[in-house]
DNA sequence: ATGGTCGTCCCACGA
């Protein structure tokens, strides 16, 4: 069972890429960010045509995830509790009906969450609202592990875990994905007893999931590890190997991320 | 030393 997420940026954009990287990789599930379109314009057939149900929550313009599954796709729930007010299209899980077993899987986008203070030198909406995201996160993930169903949550956290995930870790100290605030609530997540499937199978240092279309990041290979996979004890149990798919950072059209897959026994 | 990107949807904004 290959599950793997990828942030598009843009999946009408993307088309292209993600159709030939589909054929080429195979993956029976995939979770989606950044899709930048409302449901009613997700280029749903040219998917469907390889073999995938497909549940969207899409917003215009921006944000939006998505799940591709080769098996059937069930109590889909798009919304992320603790905020009514919150308009952005940025969480979407589903319990899939597996060959072997059933198991839950969540695709993320987790705000960016820059720039971290304003002119008055107090944190902006924007790293405040990423701050309550993960906190609404972490205590809804609380919930969902009580079940003990296998769940695998991917996505684009924006979150650079630590020093050996960036090039230069000393010019990224103040931004919003790895400021000592961010990382204390990504520690908080995990701590609920979560496995992060790139530390328990790889934990190479260098290892990126994002290069900046600006200054020539991808050229100079200066990367950050931001797109994770995270497990639940039941799912971390069956995890048999982690990739990151760096390669279609180089083809035509690339996203700035690329896709990380988890293989599991599932 | 400096400028250099992309997507959305037409204008800046978000990343």
């Amino acid at each position: 069972m290959k599950i793997a997420t990828w942030n598009v940026n843009s999946i009408n954009a993307r088309m292209h890429a993600v159709i030939e990287w589909l054929k080429t990789t195979n993956p029976d599930v995939v979770c989606l960010q950044e899709i930048k379109t409302i449901d009613e314009t997700f280029p749903r057939l040219e998917i469907e045509t390889l073999g995938y149900n497909i549940e969207t929550h899409g917003q215009k313009s921006y944000n939006g995830v998505a799940i591709l599954s080769k098996y059937p796709i069930e109590e889909v729930k798009t919304k992320l509790p603790g905020d009514d007010n919150d308009e952005q299209s940025r969480y979407i899980e589903a319990i899939i009906a597996g060959p072997k077993k059933l198991f839950r899987v969540a695709s993320i986008y987790l705000p960016n969450g820059n720039p971290v203070f304003d002119e008055n030198g107090i944190f902006t909406k924007k790293y405040e609202y990423k701050l309550n995201w993960m906190r609404r996160l972490k205590d809804h993930v609380a919930i969902l592990l009580n079940d003990e169903l296998p769940t695998v949550l991917a996505g684009d956290y924006n979150v650079i875990p630590g020093n050996k995930d960036v090039y230069d870790y000393k010019s990224w100290i103040g931004d919003a994905a790895f400021r000592k605030e961010t990382h204390f609530h990504w520690r908080s997540l995990l701590n609920l007893g979560l496995t992060e499937a790139f530390e328990q199978m790889d934990n190479r240092p260098g290892q990126y999931t994002f290069w900046d279309y600006q200054r020539g990041a991808w050229q100079n290979n200066h990367g950050i590890r931001i797109d994770h996979i995270l497990l639940s004890a039941q799912a971390a149990d069956t995890i048999i190997d982690l990739v990151i798919d760096k390669n279609v950072r180089d083809g035509i059209k690339p996203s700035d991320h690329v896709p990380v897959i988890g293989t599991f026994d599932l």
